[in-house]
Parts: C-alpha cells; structure tokens; sequence
DNA sequence: GTCTATAGGCAGATAGAC
DNA sequence: GTCTATCTGCCTATAGAC
C-alpha cells in the first residue's frame, strides 16, 4: 500500500507526477469518478499535456495498476527484510491497509475491484495479478511462520491468505462505508488474535 | 441482499420497475458508472421521464438505498423466523452474499461504500445506517446462539458482527477483483469454521 | 513537452405539448 | 405520466503552433 518510496522509479519526472495524482484520485473517488481535468489542475499543466504521457485513460489505469503492483511488492519484500518474525511480519502488513485506511484512501486496488466491470480490459488482469501476487506473499510468509511456530492458522496457508486479504479489504470497504474508521481497527485485532502464536505478547499495531 | 420478494410494497408500478433497473446497475457498475440513459433504455421509458418519479439522481439514489435497507431487513428476519439454530441462520445469512456474487453483483451497499467519496451527502448517511443494521441483527443472532451453544466465538458478538460483515463485503470484493467466484466460497468456509458448535454437523453452504 | 483551441459525445436536467 | 426538443456543462481525445 504505497504513499511511499519504493526500489522501482516512477515516482520522479512528469509522469510520475502525473501517477502520484491520478493514484490518489483512484483510491479516494474511484477510476470513473475523476477526469484528466482533475490530474491536470492537481500536476499544474493542461489537459492535452496530459495525453503526451498517457495517450488515453485507459493506457493511463494500466500504468496505475501495473505501478502500484511492483510498489507494493517492494513494500512486502522490505517488511520481509527488515521483520523475521512472522507474527510481526503480519501485524506490519495489516498495518500497511490502516495507514492508506487513515490516509483517507482505499487500496487502489479493492477501488479498482469495485470498479471492475466497467474497467478496459487490459486493467482487469493486472488488478487479477496484484491479488494473485499479495496472495502469494502472504501466503509464503504464512507457511514459513507457521513451520517456525511465530504464527498459528488451521487449514492451508493459501486459504488463509485469501481470508486474510478479504478481511482487511473489507474491513476498509465498510470502514469508509460507515464512517467509522475505528471499525477496521476491531477487524483487524480479531484477524490477528488468530494468528498470534501462544507465548507472544508483541502489541499491536503502531501507527 | 434482496433480489427476492419483500413485505415492504415498492417493487411495482414504473417507480419499482425504475429502481430494480438501477439497483442492478448500481451492483454491477457503480454508481458513478450509470446514466439515467441506461436506465431509460432498460425500463423502456424515455429520460425525461425519469425525472418525474425521480427529479435528480441523489433522489434516485436515496430512494434506492432506503428500499434496499428495508428489503435485506426483511430478510433477514425471515432468516430469523424460519430458522432456529443459530449455525444454521449464519449459513443462511452467509449465503445471502454468495447468491448475489453468483448473480454477477455486488452488495449494493459495498458498492456504495466505495464510491463513498462522490456520493450526494444524504445517500451516505443512509448507507452507514445499512451496515449498523446489518450488524445489529447479526450481533443480536451470535449473542443468542453463544448463550444457546449453537454459535460459537470469542470476543463480543458487536466484533464478531463486524468481522463477518467485513469478511464477507471483502470476500466479494475480491473475488470480483480476481475473476475468481471460488474465493468467496473459501473464505465462507473459513468464516463458518470459527463459528460453528463442537457438536453440530451441518453441511455448509446449500446454493 | 507544453500550450491553445476545438471536436464530438454524453452527462444530468428542464420546458412545455399531449 | 410520458413524450420531443433542447440546454449547459463536462468528458475524452485530437490538431497543430511554439
């Protein structure tokens, strides 16, 4: 969940300017809520400016997507890196949704998620990938805490995996949908009370 | 999560036909995503004629949110009446959701919730009040079915409640992001496990 | 790469006849 | 209550000068 620096580039020059913007407006208003007159007034050029970059909004939402994917696996890879406790590594991970939660945003993709059926269609698969991706990682970092004993599941890791992500992007839909942002907080202590290994006592959530 | 028939009037007459047609446009689009064209079309009416059963399209949407409120209650205390286990009315509620997600939908007020940020101000209130609702009876069933033995948790039936609302929301939120209706089906399964009395044996799932 | 100007279409909404 | 006709404004996108 970006908003942060990342290993891949991007994020200098116009277009990056331009995918900064438009990334913000996607995860607050959705794809088909803003306009290239909005990125426009936010980057500070005109509208046809724009198209130099991004011939069409379209080419622009595979930018976005495809962006976003290799933003947040840096970020997973870097919690990896710097956390070798699995519980930890999890509590870091719910902590990445809340902090886009109490930004004001939704993961851009769960946006897009709701968006899918009126998306171009060369979106739709890269918005598959990022939850096949996320999936994936969590789903190792499952595997290999429950072998170590720093995090307790039943059933497969890759199902957990799925739940894990279901929870936590629905606890941001209903979270933004009631107003109440305290609700993903209570979403998220439960989902980690089940993972949290018998000895442990680590606290939760930092930010 | 309607699509059935309720105590409450409202599906009849061209106001009723107006608001099935946009209710279903709204699970499958969005609310940005759909224009009183679309509409006018489906219903076979002219646009203009929209305009007289409902002048603006907040007061389309207002109307829509308000009857969907009171067509899931309805519901769900048909749930409650024709049920008696406590496991059995979580299915059922559970189920509810994976019927509409096979419908090619989205629960109009997860839907909602992520256009949150663009809606007219009187919609959003009225979508917060679905999801307390929502919980409120979901909270009140864990409650009886904890005191009773045929449910199952730890915590406070209000998280609990909030959890599978945002499991639930969330696991159709991914599914359809991922083009994977199977998702869903998992995290039910998941969800039901932490549910479920030691003694009982029910089959999951009937749809 | 950025600009001005504009095309062409669709959005939500209104006026007024029937 | 439904229609035809129309308004105004915004949308994505393009042409062509600088």
């Amino acid at each position: 969940m970006p908003t942060k620096k990342s290993t891949t580039p991007d994020r200098a020059g116009t277009a990056g300017r331009i995918l900064d913007v438009a990334e913000r407006l996607v995860q607050v208003r959705g794809f088909n809520a803003f306009s290239y007159a909005d990125v426009a007034k936010a980057v500070g050029i005109q509208k046809a400016s724009l198209h130099h970059h991004f011939a069409t909004k379209a080419d622009l939402g595979v930018a976005l997507v495809t962006r976003y994917r290799h933003s947040f696996l840096d970020t997973l890879r870097s919690i990896e890196a710097t956390s070798s406790h699995g519980f930890e590594r999890l509590e870091r991970y719910a902590d990445l949704y809340g902090k886009v939660l109490r930004a004001g945003r939704m993961c851009m993709c769960g946006m897009l998620a709701s968006d899918a059926a009126t998306l171009p269609k060369p979106m739709r698969g890269s918005i598959a990938e990022f939850f096949a991706e996320n999936e994936e990682w969590l789903s190792r970092i499952l595997a290999e805490g429950k072998k170590r004993g720093d995090i307790t599941f039943d059933g497969s890791a890759a199902s957990m995996a799925a739940f894990i992500v279901s929870s936590l992007e629905g606890g941001m839909l209903v979270s933004r949908g009631s107003g109440d942002l305290d609700h993903f907080d209570d979403v998220v202590d439960r989902l980690l009370e089940r993972v949290r290994p018998a000895k442990t006592k680590t606290k939760r959530r930092s930010g």
